[in-house]
DNA sequence: CCTTAGTTAGTTATTGATTACTCACTTTAT
DNA sequence: ATAAAGTGAGTAATCAATAACTAACTAAGG
């Protein structure tokens, strides 16, 4: 009746029922009964692989540092224009987001804010890595005239992280009824397309 | 040694401290004891008052409603072109974040999200009439030629408050060092730099 | 090949603290 | 006097974490 596993399967298959327990019942809500359930262990059978609840987080924001980070290199890695670039990397921001719900509503849990520092170091080191490459993708954008020379890097790279973040609330707040990853792409295209420079005059009129 | 008060005045005396104690503690970690200390009553005395906690959110949750839709009112009235309309609207909107920083975290809360619809569906209220407000004024900008004819005023909402909302994560993860209000109006004024038609060619070269 | 010692994943039982909420009572303002 | 505001003492439920123990896997010695 006893199913042992190596530590290492278990560890991962913990951290992953974290990042769903923690979007179905929320990151502060999340107790070590429902995961040690949810991984069909005994809850004091979760203590063997993490010494306490924080790093349990740890842990979770480590795996999502990872995978996210990967997602990035390889999104850089398959486009040339700084346009597709930037597409690109929003577009694995949103469908990172649409397979672990959860992200947005780590980043406003008090687990991170208040009482667990590490973690929140880890994912403001990972959302300053992430400007950092929209930054220098739109900059060159603008040197090489794809992107309006008078739109700041920074500034652009704040609304394009904006715009992800205002998307996954309202997505999560109208009970996912629409698709994350094309809702996303449209608006996308419709913020791009304002950092467009506007050479010829409007035919609209 | 007994404070006596009239249970009006105790009702919005206790969702003030509400909101000051979902900032501190995170709205999911908002006890009953701690607001009972917050406004000097036994915890039970809370119960005097609000049957039971969801009605306690609620409350909260109508006060916001209240105040938000009345500065949307007075800036609305203040202002009369489109563009200083939704620089208004905004800027009271960053203004109100600033006031009660509870209120992301309370959009993400599984308070909201899971456990009292109605609360929920006082918030989804609240945006979509605010979304209407800016709809309806970048409309009318674009109407009148302030604003570029090909900017679809619904997706043009949606950029607009995604900003809100991405400002509002940078600034409680950035620990407020910065005025939510100064950052906010300066990349409230780049946005909206973008939404003016160019008809003139570029002269940053 | 097969026993056995050591390691590790897992268990049951329990801890003290905290949770929202109830009830019977007391105080106070009108 | 009486209605409403507030209290003290409790409730059952749930929380993260610990203690003491056991089953399963691994590897070395005969």
């Amino acid at each position: 009746m006893r199913a042992r596993k190596s530590a290492e399967l278990r560890k991962t298959e913990i951290v992953a029922a974290m990042l769903r327990l923690a979007d179905e019942l929320g990151p502060d809500r999340l107790t070590t009964v429902a995961l040690a359930k949810a991984v069909a262990v005994t809850q004091p059978g979760i203590f063997r692989h993490f010494p306490t609840k924080q790093d349990l987080w740890f842990a979770v924001a480590e795996h999502i540092a990872l995978t996210m980070t990967a997602a990035w290199e390889v999104a850089l890695a398959a486009e040339t224009t700084p346009q597709k670039r930037v597409t690109a990397l929003i577009t694995v921001q949103l469908r990172q987001i649409a397979a672990h719900p959860a992200i947005p509503a780590i980043l406003h849990s008090r687990e991170l804010h208040t009482e667990n520092a590490a973690l929140r170091a880890q994912f403001v080191a990972l959302m300053t890595q992430f400007q950092t490459l929209l930054v220098e993708t739109l900059a060159e954008g603008s040197a090489t005239g794809v992107f309006r020379g008078d739109l700041a890097p920074k500034d652009g790279a704040i609304l394009l992280i904006s715009l992800v973040q205002g998307l996954a609330i309202r997505w999560s707040l109208g009970q996912r009824v629409f698709s994350l990853e094309d809702e996303g792409s449209r608006l996308l295209a419709c913020q791009l397309d304002l950092f467009r420079p506007q050479p010829a005059s409007e035919k609209t009129k």
